[in-house]
DNA sequence: CCAAAATGTGACCAACTGGTCATTATATTT
DNA sequence: AAATATAATGACCAGTTGGTCACATTTTGG
């Protein structure tokens, strides 16, 4: 997971090179993407890349290690405990998770594809993990729900948490055909992932999260 | 979208050719899948390919419009008039989109693929055709639930046809989660996608049939 | 039976890929 | 200032790709 020569690096320079690398790999699913382009990008010779990294692969690691931390950095500090109803609290999450979209379009086009799309055999063994935790998180908190009955028991739990997780995931989806937002011009610009109109956003959301609290509780 | 030397084949070559294009196709994303491996598995010469098809988009239209037509026959059978209650109708339609998989494997995966994974540059013009037609069948349906008062009108139709096409789109991932269904491995050993424990399986869709049910009513 | 049309072929091409490594340049320490 | 350790380089490699085209083979119909 990354060598030293990269982390003894300029945090500048690391930055700059963690930017490229993520245009890339947020760009092209991982068979695709191109370390020829990103040094093209960065200027700088391609066997710069193998003294910071193993191999392609371990690069990928080190990017979605990342962005898994920036990510958790946002979500982490909303806590259950602080919320009366778990329907305010999971509103809370989401927008933090938005925030973070808003403020890390890159990461977070990434963590979508890698969560989403990635399908590349290469990759395949280390899909899923963050999925897996999603899932795992919520039906722990589905659990508790139940006990305090605020949820229905007699839906299965797994298939609550998939029914949750996947709406909360698919919401960009939405927010793309329902807005036309255009994800990749943004990217492009440099603009925020949905382009700046988050009130609009939110309503579209609170819908959303009314239709889940209807089905599940 | 194909050259009349392909359609002047013999059903069988034909046959032969789209399974083995569709094989490669379902296992890898348009920028991956070659074009060497599939006339290597047929033994045939690369130039025939170029015979039958333009290019390689070419046969990936090809591909894509044939898998849909065969989808789509299973689906048209359908129809809402011959069902008194929606969530029937819905259910039927489910089933058969099942038996679509169970029957046509090949072009389940490959269709998820375009629906769901396919991100390459190449093909992002012709994605979404599908996913846009069932949002608007969908959309038209539930216009008509509204009217008959079988459906909440104080949702929006398109977030209430986002939620629907959504989630019995994510059925697949469900069963793999749940019951930890192969995908890859019943393709690669010609066996039905989800290995022939369909009972089960229903009673999985059932479940999520009734979440939906519960919160679009 | 032969000519003409339709199919099939595979060596070849330019463009790309991830990865290597001997060499050079730059810091750091003695 | 010399010696050593660290970092940067880019020509080069073997392997891949989609696509071409002059040629060989087969099928067709007069």
């Amino acid at each position: 997971m990354s060598k030293t020569t990269f982390t003894n690096l300029s945090s500048e320079k690391q930055e700059r090179f963690i930017q490229a690398a993520l245009t890339e790999f947020a760009a092209n699913d991982f068979q695709s993407a191109s370390i020829t382009a990103i040094v093209k990008e960065l200027g700088i010779a391609k066997g710069s890349v193998y003294q910071y990294f193993d191999d392609k692969l371990d690069l990928w690691l080190y990017l979605k290690k990342h962005c898994e931390q920036v990510k958790l950095s946002y979500i982490k500090s909303i806590k259950r405990s602080e919320y009366s109803d778990f329907w305010k609290f999971y509103r809370a999450m989401y927008a933090n998770g938005i925030n973070f979209d808003l403020e890390n379009p890159l990461c977070s086009q990434f963590l979508y594809r890698v969560g989403f799309k990635e399908m590349s055999p290469q990759v395949m063994p280390h899909l899923n993990t963050w999925k897996k935790q999603a899932n795992a998180m919520f039906c722990q908190l589905i659990e508790a729900e139940k006990k305090a009955g605020t949820f229905n028991k007699k839906n299965s739990t797994d298939v609550m948490a998939h029914f949750m997780v996947t709406m909360s995931m698919s919401i960009a989806e939405l927010l793309q055909k329902k807005y036309k937002v255009d994800f990749e011009k943004n990217i492009k610009k440099g603009k925020p992932l949905f382009g700046g109109n988050s009130k609009e956003l939110m309503k579209a959301v609170d819908e959303l999260i009314g239709l889940l609290e209807k089905a599940l509780k």
